[in-house]
This record gives C-alpha cells, sequence and structure tokens, in this order.
DNA sequence: TTTACCATGTAAAGAGTTACATGATTCC
DNA sequence: GGAATCATGTAACTCTTTACATGGTAAA
C-alpha cells in the first residue's frame, strides 16, 4: 500500500512523469521507499483510474505523460499521512547473519562485519552529498533532509557500534589484529 | 530466500519443529527476522525435499514433528554465511512519512514524530528485557546478543534525533511547546 | 555509429500477509 | 466448561523482483 502513498507523496510537490517519480526514488528518497519502473507505472495507472492522480496535457510530440495530484488524491494522501504508521516488521539480511555468526570461524566473522562497515560508510557519503546537494533549500526540503538524516543517524549508530565489536575481535585473536591494522593504515591513506 | 537461512540458522542449534522456530523468531530474532506459521510450515517441507533438513524420529502419540540439520544443510548454511550480503532496498514507512511531513501542519508533525518515539522506546525495552533474559549466556549467545544490540543502537539513534527535532518543533510554536511540556510531565512520572 | 540515457511498459516468478480451518491439551 | 495455548497447515491475495521488450533522442 505504501507505494500508493510513496507516489502521491512525491506528486505533491508537482506533476511528474513516471520516469520522474523513479529518479526522484534514486536520488533523493532511497533511504526511506524504493521501487521499480515495472511496480511504478502499473500503480499510476491504477491511481489514475481510482481519480487521485490525472494526466496532465502535454505538447503534442512529447513523450512524457505526467501525472498530477487531484483533490481526492491530496485528501487521500493528506489521510495517510496522520493515520498512525504501519507497524513494520524488522527484516535485515545482515543481522540476521550477526545472529548466526558463531557458526563461523574468527576470521570469517571479522570479514563480515569489515564489509557491513564498508556499506554503511558508502551509505553514510550518499547522505553527505545529498546533503549538500539540498544546501540552503526552502521548507519542504527541510522534512525531506531530516528523512534522510533519521537514516543516517541509525546507519552511523550501527557502524560505530560493529567497529567497536571489530576491535574486540582484534583484541582476542592475533591473525585478525594484523588484518585490521592493515585495514586502518589503508582508511588512513584514502 | 533468507526465511530459508533463517531456518537453518535456528536448526544449526539443535533440532526444532516448525512451532519451536515460530516462537524463536518471535522472542529472541524479531529485529532481525520474522516469518508467519503460514510461511514457515511450507518453507520447512521444501528444506526436507532439499535435503537440507530431515525430520527426526518423535516418540509415538507426539504431536510435534522436530526436523534436524543434515550435513548438507550445514554445508548450505556456511556457504550463506561466508557468501556477501544481498543488497538490501531500504524501506520504511515512517521515514517515508517524515519524507512528506511539509504537507502537515505543525501540531501532526508533533504527533507523528511523538508516535515514533514511543515505538522507539517499547522496541528498547524488548531489547532490554531479551538482554536481561539472557544474561550470562555461553558464546553463541552473544552474537545473538550483539546482532539485537546493534539493532538497539539503530533504533536509540534514531530516537534520540527524532526528540531533537521535536524540541525544535515546540520552540517554533507555542501550542506544541505546551504538548510537549505535558509529554514530559507525564514522562517523568513513569 | 555506437553508447548512453530517455521513457514506458509486460509477463512471470518469488516473497510475504491475511484469513481461515482443525483438533489436541492445559490451565482456571 | 471455557479460554488459552499447542501444533500444523491451506487458499487467496498483495507486494516486489527479475527478465525482457521496444523505440526515441542526444552526445562522443
Amino acid at each position: 500500500m505504501s507505494l500508493r502513498y510513496a507516489l502521491l507523496g512525491l506528486l505533491a510537490h508537482g506533476p511528474r512523469s513516471g520516469y520522474d517519480l523513479k529518479r526522484e526514488f534514486d536520488l533523493s528518497a532511497a533511504h526511506a521507499w524504493n521501487a521499480n519502473s515495472s511496480q511504478i507505472y502499473p500503480t499510476l495507472r491504477e491511481l489514475e483510474s481510482d481519480g487521485l492522480i490525472a494526466a496532465v496535457p502535454q505538447p503534442p510530440g512529447s513523450r512524457r505523460s505526467e501525472f498530477a495530484l487531484t483533490e481526492k488524491g491530496g485528501q487521500s494522501l493528506h489521510q495517510w499521512l496522520v493515520d498512525p504508521v504501519e507497524p513494520r516488521t524488522r527484516r535485515d539480511p545482515f543481522l540476521l547473519r550477526v545472529f548466526f555468526l558463531d557458526l563461523l570461524a574468527p576470521r570469517e566473522q571479522y570479514r563480515q562485519l569489515v564489509r557491513f562497515v564498508d556499506e554503511q560508510e558508502r551509505f553514510l557519503e550518499m547522505c553527505d552529498r545529498y546533503r549538500k546537494s539540498a544546501d540552503g533549500a526552502d521548507a519542504p526540503m527541510r522534512w525531506r533532509m531530516t528523512s534522510m538524516e533519521v537514516a543516517a543517524a541509525a546507519a552511523d549508530a550501527q557502524r560505530v557500534f560493529v567497529e567497536r565489536r571489530i576491535a574486540e575481535l582484534a583484541g582476542e585473536d592475533q591473525e585478525i589484529a594484523a588484518l585490521e591494522s592493515a585495514r586502518r593504515a589503508l582508511r588512513g591513506s584514502d
């Protein structure tokens, strides 16, 4: 259900095409929601036939077809926004692996934790780029930024916690200690 | 795909029935993964027919049917554990709402943020109960704990960030400031 | 001219949820 | 005797992914 509202929400800032929406998901909403084109286009058709969005007339010869939020669509979006957030089931393939990590040798445990830290860092860099690109923005942007910052705060906390766990591992095993000091050296030279 | 490995991982600590597995998901792995009975039982059948788990003979008259990891199942689990973690698409209905929160009046914004903080607190309490229940545990438990703690670290970071945002809102609006000091008072009396 | 990007989809499969069914046992 | 919990599912549906198809336009 959320995808419908995600689309309505993006359309609340002005008419967009399916392609535009896909790009907005990828570029600025990826921390909160995402969808494939193959899901977006049919859902736009649904929203249109439900009267929540309407096609905007395009200049002849244009390849794009933009949709705009209707009155009814705006009301539906507003209702969803004030409703209690739907409960989320937490499902995280990394946490699941950690849950079973006692089954691996310390060296493999280390590898997985380092991979995780690397991925979190990539995510945090993405957040930073977004933050810079949207600097000095207006009021609507402020909440978008908040949304991303909440995601970044979580990612960073996880990163810090896992780094601590890595340090513990290095303290318990000579081989890992060596790998770890190599990693630190590499990191310093970036 | 992950559910199959989640089940294999839980079975790695000994034979379990479908019902046992459901309870383990709910009680100790809920921060990392979860599944309904209606998904667990058929998946167990699949794993069995793929030779990754095998039914353990039960005392006659028993209603339960336990499964144990086979050699092949153990190898499959190990391979999955050392493989790179599958990329996750981040999808969070709360962050999605925050992304669009400029569409609401400050008072409604406040309501949603407070609801979120409340939910995070419930989650953190659950983590705490688990931590206490598993105190002084053995090595395998240590990674289970770590897994939960990483989830808790993320939840707490989000809570703190959102609390800060709430304080900002209260600083910008008299009505919210009143609501907020009422909330703080209530909190203090718990 | 070929590569990248624009733009919109269809079909099929996989993952997960919801609702329901069934019957046994245990606890009050 | 009734409620909760044990225990195992089926059927239908919704949501999401994957793979593929198609053709236009812009830039190197």
